[in-house]
DNA sequence: ACAGTAACCTGTTTGC
DNA sequence: TGCAAACAGGTTACTG
């Protein structure tokens, strides 16, 4: 998906266009999505004012009056702002029309979902067991190496589990153990405290410069312009199987890892 | 509680 | 060229 840079950048994007905008419709092509689209989002939802949009993990959190709306990209949704007459494409599930745009919601998977909860947002099921922000001052090291104690799980499964931390998907967790030196395999509780401090520092740094850049687009994300981001020329290992490692040429390895494809450099990383 | 696997979908790429 | 299998950026639910 559409990881944490990703969808910041997508909260960025359509934060101008929408924040105080009143919604004066929902169209639902498609209710079938990773959850049901609930029936009654229309009802719900016309003539309300998006008092602020914000994102916690990979969820998307639209403020208004009477309730909150749960966007969740999946692994191939994406939202553009669109003029009002744009007819609508394949696999353009829900659009929130506005006064002059269109909010369009775009899946071709379908893993992505639009809920909606009346209550605190931070409370709902798929929400309230998330771990920190990575970028926030709560997530560092000493938290990781606590949290990963006897755990026998690799570590590579271990960042990507957002109960652990949010935001870090199966790209940036390949492209942040690379930069850590740290093997994907390794068991989560067998790595220092010193390793992990390392870690969450460049968790840190992959995630911001890829927001800086707009996020990576390798087939699906687009922003909500469109437009691709750019941070897929920065990748060092991502998709790279058999180039030389940048830093010793060794040619990167990929290894299925949580049946998630893992790449790595196997003489950088132990 | 934990680890490992299957499942939700469609589109594109790979391999025979 | 054609067709089938494998694979794709996420996450939950189920199994043992």
């Amino acid at each position: 998906m559409p990881e944490l840079p990703e969808v910041e950048t997508t909260l960025r994007g359509i934060t101008p266009h929408i924040s105080g905008k009143q919604i004066t419709d929902i169209v639902v092509r498609q209710q079938k999505l990773r959850w049901p689209v609930p029936r009654n989002l229309r009802q719900l939802l016309k003539n309300q004012i998006i008092h602020s949009i914000k994102r916690r993990g990979k969820y998307l959190l639209f403020e208004t009056p009477a309730g909150h709306v749960i966007i969740h990209l999946g692994m191939s949704g994406s939202l553009r702002i669109v003029a009002s007459h744009l007819d609508p494409q394949k696999h353009d599930h829900v659009d929130f029309v506005f006064n002059k745009k269109i909010l369009r919601f775009h899946d071709p998977r379908r893993f992505g979902s639009v809920l909606w909860t009346r209550k605190d947002p931070l409370q709902h099921k798929l929400l309230q067991k998330l771990g920190p922000e990575p970028l926030s001052k709560t997530f560092h090291g000493e938290y990781l190496h606590t949290l990963a104690t006897a755990k026998k799980v690799n570590i590579k499964n271990f960042i990507m589990n957002s109960h652990v931390v949010v935001g870090v998907g199966n790209i940036y967790a390949s492209e942040s153990l690379f930069l850590s030196g740290i093997h994907p395999q390794r068991a989560a509780g067998r790595v220092s405290l010193s390793r992990y401090e390392v870690l969450a520092n460049n968790i840190q740094k992959v995630l911001s410069a890829a927001i800086e850049l707009g996020g990576t687009s390798l087939r699906d994300f687009v922003k909500e312009d469109g437009k691709p981001g750019y941070f897929a020329n920065r990748l060092n290992v991502y998709n790279k199987k058999g180039e030389p490692c940048p830093i010793c040429k060794t040619p990167i390895q990929v290894r299925v890892l949580g049946q998630r494809s893992s790449f790595f450099c196997s003489h950088c990383q132990h």
